[in-house]
DNA sequence: GGACGGTGAAACTTCAGGTTGCCTC
DNA sequence: GAAGTTTCACCGTCC
């Protein structure tokens, strides 16, 4: 089928673009890298001449969602007044809320994306404009899965307001073109291959599935994994019986399970060799509760009796511990230039690591390093460094911290659950500490601040800076001056958490969810 | 002659995403 | 593999 689009400029994405906003309709566009992306986005919103309020509404909402706004915010926000937005993982969650609900309205008429949107997100539009069919990988530049462009060209053709739905591949030339059709529209998609037989996910299940005593058995456990889809495709039940008997003897060595003996009158060696029983620990339960990783969960205990025998211990070395898992990666990227930097903290932290440093030439010192990198960027979070400072120094974006807070707030907290069942009580407190800096990315001195409602990071160093440090404080100083310092609404409220009559403040209209967030950035 | 700024070619660097897990301190 | 960034050599201008 020919489409005829007039070519109004020099790129053929912004043409189409254009030609789809004159039908009236929306399209998604999707490439392969954020930055991509977002210069996408910037350069057809030079273009659309869309204005409207409702546009300048959102654009000032995207621009507000953190208590300062990053370059990135003002970037986005600038976008988004003429109808074109990016979306990408380094997004603050509320921004993409924001921009797929008005995406969804139709106040929106573009978003430019990586593979973000492809999965899960229920977000069709008239128009799926596919730019980038190659995206970098370990192995190089190279062609996405073909099950990967169906699901980018399924966003095209809305369900109730479009009969069809147009999905667009973007080719420089001739000959790029017919190898296009070729791979992914002649193109079968690619086998699906089960994830079972990962080791991270086949320890964890092997523990979960004699904790909750779904199986007592190493019959019962084979009997369970040889009616999966991985088996199925596996074949070779010996090998893969061989497979689960290595996890059954980790989980042994790390005292996550222990034999069971049988009540059974009489069972030959054989017999028992082939069918022994298993049951969890106490401590291999709590680890199946927590799903964490049995080997995230062995390395703790290591690191945290180390800690308990050397007197190892501040908040670096908590941080660091959980950097050095499964449960954070993929970890930050040490660049080239940062090399120096990263090396120069491990020196200075060394004394205070729980995890090992592998000598130099080791393949996992790159590994070692990225979680050291990680754990950098996480102390400067508790150091008060807002998001332009982290995206400058770590290259990290706002949406990406809070993933990582958000893992590492868990692993924390699983640390502790550790700490306890090992009775290593001193330590609680401690990590403690570092799980609740980390949340609300605060310096030790803040936290009782931080008891109150409505005071965050920001507020709760406002606060301090002026003399405020403690509840004792909040009750002596005069409202006036709390209403100086925090505006008359959070004053008031302040002044009644600690119990003082105040004039009952005039209700501020709150969106769901504003209180959570903050508490994290505001 | 030397400091300085502008220019362009060459070398270098970087590159997607993510379910649920815990408990409310 | 491609786009963006940094580095560096080279040149012209001005003091």
């Amino acid at each position: 089928m020919h489409i005829p689009i007039e070519q109004k400029t020099a790129d053929s994405v912004i043409n189409l673009c254009l030609d789809t906003l004159a039908k009236k309709k929306q399209a998604l566009v999707f490439v392969n890298t954020k930055r991509g992306a977002e210069k996408q986005a910037e350069d057809l919103s030079k273009k659309t001449k869309l204005r409207s309020i409702v546009l300048d509404k959102l654009s000032d909402d995207i621009l507000n969602v953190l208590s300062k706004p990053t370059k990135q915010c003002e970037r986005l926000a600038e976008c988004v007044k003429h109808g074109a937005a990016f979306h990408h993982a380094g997004l603050h969650g509320r921004q993409k809320e924001l921009i797929e609900e008005h995406f969804r309205k139709g106040a929106l008429s573009f978003i430019c994306c990586t593979p973000t949107l492809a999965m899960g997100v229920d977000l069709p539009a008239y128009r799926a404009v596919i730019r980038d069919l190659k995206r970098y990988s370990q192995r190089g530049m190279g062609f996405i899965p073909v099950l990967e462009y169906l699901q980018m060209a399924g966003r095209a053709g809305r369900p109730k307001f479009d009969t069809v739905g147009e999905a667009i591949c973007v080719a420089d030339n001739r000959m790029q073109a017919d190898e296009i059709v070729e791979r992914y529209i002649h193109g079968q998609p690619e086998e699906i291959y089960s994830k079972l037989a990962v080791e991270p996910v086949l320890r964890t299940y092997v523990l979960s599935l004699i904790a909750s005593g779904f199986v007592r058995t190493r019959k019962e456990l084979m009997d369970f994994f040889s009616r999966t889809f991985w088996a199925h495709q596996f074949e070779d039940i010996e090998k893969l019986e061989a497979i689960i008997d290595r996890m059954l003897d980790l989980l042994l060595d790390w005292e996550f399970i222990l034999p069971s003996a049988k009540k059974d009158d009489f069972v030959s060696a054989d017999e028992l060799a082939k069918d022994v029983g298993y049951r969890a620990t106490f401590l291999g339960k709590r680890v199946a509760e927590l799903y964490l990783d049995p080997l995230t969960a062995h390395g703790f205990i290591v690191a945290l009796n180390k800690s308990m025998a050397t007197k190892t211990r501040n908040s670096v070395s908590f941080l660091h511990t959980i950097c050095h898992t499964l449960e954070m990666r993929p970890l930050l990227r040490v660049g080239v230039k940062e090399f120096d930097k990263v090396q120069a903290k491990l020196a200075e932290w060394d004394q205070w690591l729980l995890v090992n440093e592998p000598s130099a030439y080791d393949p996992d010192y790159d590994d070692y390093l990225a979680s050291v990198k990680t754990a950098m960027m996480l102390n400067d979070w508790m150091d008060e460094k807002d998001d332009e400072w982290l995206m400058e120094q770590y290259n990290v974006r706002p949406g990406e911290t809070r993933t990582k807070l958000e893992l590492a707030e868990w692993l924390l907290y699983s640390m502790i659950e550790l700490s306890n069942i090992l009775n290593h009580n001193e330590l609680i407190k401690d990590i403690n500490k570092v799980r609740f800096r980390l949340r609300y990315g605060v310096r030790e001195e803040l936290l009782t601040l931080l008891k109150l409602e409505g005071i965050g990071r920001v507020r709760a160093r406002k606060l301090y800076n002026n003399g405020v440090k403690d509840l004792g404080d909040v009750r002596k100083i005069q409202l006036q001056k709390l209403i100086d310092i925090l505006g008359k609404q959070v004053a008031i409220s302040v002044k009644k958490q600690v119990g003082e009559d105040v004039p009952e403040p005039i209700p501020e209209a709150k969106r769901k969810g504003q209180l959570e967030m903050s508490k994290y950035d505001a």
